[in-house]
DNA sequence: CTGGGGATGGGGCCC
DNA sequence: GGGGCCCCATCCCCA
């Protein structure tokens, strides 16, 4: 990590960096994980076909950990290394308010967002094709296994990783200290857990004798369940209690109120006239957030009006938060009797919960010109530049962003369309003015937050009559342009990586918008087809598709083409270069793509033949490693000692290889040692299997997807760190190779 | 199947 | 840090 004397130009962002990776995020309230942590990895995006939007959407450094021999997502696990600070979600499900919920609904995956300590509705996660990966991610049972907080930002919950997570391992989820605060829980997981599993025990006796005479004795039997099994709602449904109780779950007087047990009744739903038993009845056993956000809903705080006031006095938010004891008079509340085994559950009634400090760092709304969200949502100010978005954000004058300006000179007037250009007013599918700030209303801000996708982030400018408060967006743009990452220094210039894929950047300002490739984020729409780009560039580029402009003239011909890059194609037409030759036959192609095509039909041909097994390869030196041992019908000679499954499994990967361009650029090598190296690949590939095999021998409830493993091998073997060939080879391979 | 063109994705670099 | 421009790579479509 870079220090402070190591840059000192870089002193104000490194120190904040810092913060960030020396604090113990433990104790932080959710105002500071959403100020302080500023990596950002959003759901993979969804667009239909076989898999799940829960499935689907599990970003790329994750993996998902599967039941043993099914189908059945039981975790989520690291996929590679993840930062502290990271944020994941939010939290994606069918929404239901207290009067839209279906009465005969599954509240497996319930989770209660709410709006200044009030209930504001429900988040489902039960459908998986309108939930996230965020439902299978299992709760954290001590201090030492919680590796994420779960938080309510605005009306989202997200998950921030609390420290850094190596790969492979499993996600497990707590509330941040302030959440569990709120909820008398305990901010250690285990502990909260193990009273849970410790309250169900005690009640298990009392029940017993209730049970048999409300239910048939094949219901009787009480089980523990696992928190897994509670998470996934797989533990038999319990019964709800129907008794309001209000006594916290410390209290065995909370166990001994129950007419009937209720294990886990962890949907505790809002105090509401409407509040009948089937609610309780239909309170079901999986994670549920009860969130009190001082931010949240129609809070005042997004209104522009709301002045920066200090942290409310607690005695102001017991008003607004019903004490437990009347709710009890009132025969409305309802307390669980049994707290909740399952992760994720809270009580939504806060008894002398005092809300934290939580800066008022969103005072002002502004109307967001991206079609990512509905014209009418307003943002917060602090939203994060990377996730886009910024440039179809009105200035304060609403006025449109000078990005509407055209990317070439011919089609200036189309950029400057203003308000009607594509990208102005790319956000409104209803074509529906999009709101300047002018226009906005102090219930701007309710309509926002009534909205679980209103904390997009997004950068804003300052108004006139914000300027008041720039520090504080000054303060909050800088704990957001701020990545937790572990700089490194490559030739005395800072490098910045990216965890997901490794790639590196001398720019922070690159690596932002390379993670947009990770997170699926596409902050740049077209109005007129609305197709998302990642870059603004691209956009506009996308855009000349539309106006059929072609600014790239060939001298040659004079023919026009729309980019650089045909132009350039088309060229070699005059030029009669051909830089894509095939190995194999005098074929020379102008474009690469169709060298590759044309490879297809050597594939067919399998030139180098086993003299003992018959089996058949393009490449010589793919025959060579197969000969080295790992031929069945060979001679035993096998220098790993490997099975015969094993074996196949080797010789199926060096047939990979061998339709790989890593096979071409060995052939064109020639060099002695490359069966060695290729045969050294997979030696570390066997061994590597080996190794998760016994650890997956060894620890039964980490099933890694398998498929994630093939995915390492093949990219070992066919995108291996061999010291192939030079770099240069990666643009111009087949050029280069040429003799 | 080959060749040509269109469209898109992504990164580098400069301002 | 963000925007703009340029470049390369890749995929797809079609004649």
């Amino acid at each position: 990590m870079l220090s402070t004397e190591e840059s000192p130009q870089k002193a104000d962002h490194v120190t904040v960096k810092m913060d960030v990776q020396d604090e113990d995020l433990s104790n932080w309230i959710e105002a500071e994980f959403e100020e302080k942590c500023t990596y950002i990895v959003k759901d993979h995006p969804w667009e239909g076909g076989n898999l799940t939007q829960a499935k689907a959407s599990l970003p790329r450094n994750l993996l998902f950990i599967y039941a043993p021999n099914s189908t059945e997502v039981i975790g989520v696990s690291s996929r590679d290394y993840i930062p502290k600070g990271t944020r994941f979600g939010p939290l994606v499900g069918e929404r239901y308010t207290a009067e839209t919920v279906p009465k005969d609904a599954s509240r497996k995956y319930f989770w209660r967002v709410y709006s200044e300590g009030e209930f504001h509705h429900f988040l489902d996660g039960l459908n998986e094709d309108k939930s996230n990966w965020m439902r299978y991610v299992n709760p954290a049972r001590s201090t030492r296994d919680q590796n994420l907080a779960a938080c309510q930002n605005g009306m989202s919950i997200f998950f921030y990783t609390l420290r850094p997570i190596p790969p492979e391992q499993e996600l497990l989820v707590w509330y941040c200290s302030e959440f569990a605060q709120r909820l008398r829980y305990s901010s250690c997981g285990g502990v909260t857990m193990h009273r849970l599993e410790q309250s169900q025990m005690d009640v298990k006796q009392q029940a017993t004798e209730t049970i048999h005479t409300q239910e048939s004795p094949g219901k009787r039997e009480f089980r523990q369940h696992s928190i897994s099994e509670i998470l996934k709602g797989t533990c038999k449904e319990p019964r709800r209690s129907q008794t309001i109780c209000p006594q916290s779950l410390d209290s065995p007087l909370s166990i001994k109120c129950s007419q009937e047990p209720n294990f886990f009744p962890h949907v505790v739903y809002p105090l509401h006239p409407l509040a009948n038993h089937s609610y309780w009845r239909a309170s079901s056993n999986a994670s549920a957030f009860s969130l009190s956000s001082p931010i949240s809903g129609s809070s005042p705080g997004c209104s522009p009006s709301l002045p920066s006031s200090p942290t409310p006095a607690p005695q102001e938010h017991k008003h607004s938060i019903p004490d437990s004891s009347d709710l009890y008079k009132q025969g409305l509340g309802h307390y669980p009797c049994r707290t909740p085994s399952n992760h994720l559950y809270r009580n939504p009634v806060y008894p002398g919960y005092v809300l934290p400090h939580y800066p008022k760092v969103f005072p002002h709304t502004y109307t967001l010109y991206n079609n990512m969200q509905p014209p009418h949502l307003s943002c917060t100010p602090e939203m994060l530049p990377s996730e886009g978005g910024q440039g179809f954000l009105s200035p304060p004058t609403g006025l449109y962003k000078d990005f509407l300006l055209p990317p070439t000179n011919t089609c200036k007037n189309f950029w400057l369309s203003g308000p009607t250009s594509a990208f102005s007013s790319a956000t409104a599918p209803d074509d529906k003015p999009p709101h300047t700030p002018d226009s906005r209303s102090p219930t701007t801000g309710s309509a926002v937050s009534a909205n679980p996708v209103s904390t997009k982030r997004t950068s804003v400018l300052p108004t006139a009559s914000n300027t008041g408060d720039a520090l504080t967006i000054s303060k909050m743009k800088r704990g957001y342009k701020t990545l937790p990452y572990p700089l490194k220094k490559q030739n005395g210039k800072i490098k910045y990586d990216c965890n997901i894929c490794g790639k590196t950047f001398s720019q922070l300002s690159n690596l932002k918008v390379h993670l947009r490739v990770h997170s699926g984020e596409r902050p740049f729409k077209c109005q007129a087809c609305s197709k998302g780009f990642t870059q603004l560039a691209h956009l506009q580029k996308h855009f000349l598709v539309h106006t059929g402009e072609k600014p790239h003239e060939c001298k040659v011909c004079h023919k026009r083409f729309s980019s650089t890059s045909n132009l350039k194609t088309h060229l070699r037409l005059h030029s009669g270069e051909k830089p894509y030759r095939c190995k194999l036959c005098p074929a020379k192609f102008t474009q690469f793509i169709h060298l590759k095509l044309h490879k297809r039909q050597h594939a067919r041909v399998r030139p180098h033949e086993c003299p003992h097994c018959r089996r058949c390869y393009i490449h010589l030196c793919s025959l060579r490693v197969h000969l080295k041992g790992y031929c069945p019908a060979a001679p035993p000679s096998s220098p790993a000692g490997l099975s015969l499954d094993e074996m196949s499994r080797v010789n199926e990967e060096i047939e990979q290889f061998d339709l790989s361009d890593s096979a071409d650029r060995l052939e064109e090598a020639n060099r002695a040692d490359v069966s060695s190296l290729v045969e050294m690949e997979i030696h570390s590939m066997i061994w590597k299997e080996r190794e998760l095999r016994s650890c997956s021998s060894k620890d039964g409830s980490k099933r890694l997807h398998s498929a994630s493993y093939e995915a390492s091998v093949i990219k070992l073997c066919h995108r291996s760190p061999l010291p192939l060939l030079p770099i240069e080879f990666k643009q111009e391979p087949l050029k280069l190779m040429d003799h």
